[in-house]
DNA sequence: ATTGAAATTTTGATAACTCAAAATGCGACT
DNA sequence: AGTCGCATTTTGAGTTATCAAAATTTCAAT
């Protein structure tokens, strides 16, 4: 078999992601949500899903959904380490910013090849995990994708670290650049407020930050470790 | 104008080098050399030369053959720019071998944005050239390209500098790497021999070192710079 | 059960790029 | 000038990925 085509990584990638996003590891992806996060028109998403499951790569029960086979999911792990390392160096070897290097990575990771993702993987020192706090897979496709509260389920008054942004808007991400807010930062939910619909943060330097609860709900948090 | 595809930019880089390696700035390009240059039939070549015609590129003369014109050859220089900067960005930052970085060169330079590149470009100093001497042509899409001697026409017994290697093939780049002539390298001339088609060059730690003639025509050089 | 709205699939076209092989043109050599 | 061989172009077809719009299925609400 050849190699898949970047279509077919990106079909592949956008499954990945909405069955996670949708929390149920064997539920089925319906067919306008998969065509909506892919931009293209339903019956395009059906005729391609059609050809994915002749190679194996996902089970599609018409009418009803698709979802990824072993191979297939090992297909968009894959393409998901080269997105999420090449989001990585961008970040930390070239330079650019946070908000930036979404697009660029979607782009780079159908062309990068498995050496220089290696390469990268190593000069970066085999991370865990991307600028968004996202895990990237191991070669093998393997990853562990730790449990997170997110800063609408944490305890209140008690430090937490911040680890994960699942939202990759740049506007958002820009924010949060701007607010203090990125993977690493240790901070505090102070408040909240289900009538007005906000968090209060205390972020970087104690610095008070009020966000909205369907943003909160996307910023995980870990408890933060002990002061060594 | 929507950006060019790909393979656009492949066909107008391939008719840029055709005409670099024939000399004329303004002779055409016969569609076998083309058609040979990308791998693709006769036939194929044809055609897509017609439609790049039509869009203003190429000037093209059926059964004589192809030649860019004011826009195609700007546009040409800047796939050039985006390739020889990607180039050398994967030589120095990310350390990768001299031998391999052409191939991953040809596909990273379509995905990388302007953004992108003119990062690297003022990563690394705004360079004059890449890892093989190939001038880099600024984000204009002009290019000085200096004329250099070869190790066939340089003069005997004087210190010159290896400043180009007109040849991408990988291997013969393993082998001038194991020989220590990169560009930048110090060499001499000591003496040719065309009945046994060969060169012979003192490199590195005056080290000998026999080339063919034909290996030799593809090895430019400048008059050493006075030391300082 | 029946129906109606919404999602999904099917159908028919299109665009970009390619090849195989037949047809054609060109230039070199008698 | 004639013709032979080679390069080039043309023709017809295939692949991949897409859309628009018609047809179909599903499911929930009556």
């Amino acid at each position: 078999m050849a190699l898949p085509s970047s279509t077919v990584e990106n079909y592949l990638k956008a499954i990945y992601q909405a069955q996670a996003a949708q929390g149920g590891e064997h539920r089925l992806v319906p067919m306008g949500r998969l065509a909506g996060a892919l931009g293209v028109v339903p019956g395009t998403a059906t005729t391609m899903v059609k050809t994915l499951a002749e190679s194996g790569l996902v089970d599609y029960e018409p009418y009803a959904g698709v979802r990824l086979t072993a191979a297939g999911e090992k297909l968009a792990a894959l393409v998901l380490r080269r997105h999420r390392l090449m989001e990585l160096f961008l970040v930390q070897v070239v330079g650019m910013s946070w908000a930036e290097v979404h697009d660029e990575a979607e782009r780079l990771e159908h062309a990068a090849s498995d050496r220089l993702i290696e390469r990268i993987d190593a000069m970066l020192g085999r991370p865990a995990s991307d600028p968004h706090g996202d895990p990237i897979p191991d070669s093998t496709g393997s990853m562990v994708t730790p449990e997170y509260q997110t800063l609408l389920t944490c305890p209140l008054g008690r430090p937490v670290v911040l680890t994960r942004v699942t939202d990759q808007d740049a506007a958002f991400l820009r924010f949060l650049e701007s607010s203090g807010l990125k993977p690493g930062q240790a901070i505090e939910v102070e408040a909240r407020n289900a009538a007005a619909d906000h968090v209060v943060v205390r972020g970087e330097g104690r610095r008070r930050i009020m966000i909205g609860m369907r943003a909160a709900a996307k910023l995980q948090v870990a408890p933060a470790a002990p002061a060594a």
